[in-house]
DNA sequence: ACCTTGTGTTAGCATTCACTAACGTTAGTG
DNA sequence: CACTAACGTTAGTGAATGCTAACACAAGGT
């Protein structure tokens, strides 16, 4: 029996490894119920406009975000289909998680049995 | 507007974190059919025993992975409960996601009347 | 044109993390 | 009790990453 295939681990991964870090799980939050720059999102928190523009691209590399240039600034907001991608991703996890529950049982049986 | 309570997220860091891995997630899958020692699990890639008995530490501290003894081994079985916080968890960011499709629109609307 | 404002990018540093190697621990066998 | 087998744990190393500081670029106002 294989390890598994990874291949659609590897598109997910980047979407999986942006959300991880809390920082970019705010970021994102703040973006979701109003489209912002970078400037006010690094003020909502005590960092620097740098490390949030860092934050912005992995979002955006990752297909969380979208950008949205108005004069000099640029309006970030979330991008709802990269999250769904996560979730079927997810549901799959617990799909398998069902089956492990199922083997939990047979498992009881077994050991009923040999005991 | 504050940042945002970040309390329930330092409860889904964990699990979040050490599902981040991939070879935490392909462990995760192993064990999800079957229950498996270590030794097995670290015969099914190519790293050492030692690795493995981390990120299953890792895994159970994550409330992923439960441990079972069986004379000189441990079975390790995934562990559906961990994987269901943080479907709850995430479904949140869902929610939000849809809240965002919303001010999309809304957003467009403004434009509109503005232009 | 000059200067201010708002932003992205690069260099360097500190921390974190996954991995290997050596040692300690527990359970079964003679 | 000695010996082996199966695991877990600690120390140490190399790579990845989040952060700040300095620099570069684009747009608008005077």
């Amino acid at each position: 029996m294989g390890v598994g295939a990874t291949a659609r681990d590897d598109a997910t991964d980047i979407a999986l490894r942006a959300l991880v870090e809390p920082r970019r799980r705010a970021i994102l939050r703040l973006v979701a119920d109003t489209e912002l720059p970078a400037g006010a999102i690094a003020d909502a928190f005590e960092v620097t406009r740098t490390a949030v523009s860092q934050h912005l691209t992995v979002l955006r590399d990752a297909g969380l975000v979208t950008e949205r240039r108005d004069g000099t600034r640029r309006l970030y907001r979330a991008r709802p289909e990269g999250l769904a991608e996560l979730r079927s991703f997810l549901d799959d996890m617990w799909a398998t998680s069902l089956l492990t529950a199922k083997n939990l049982v047979e498992a009881d049986r077994e050991r009923q049995s040999e005991s």
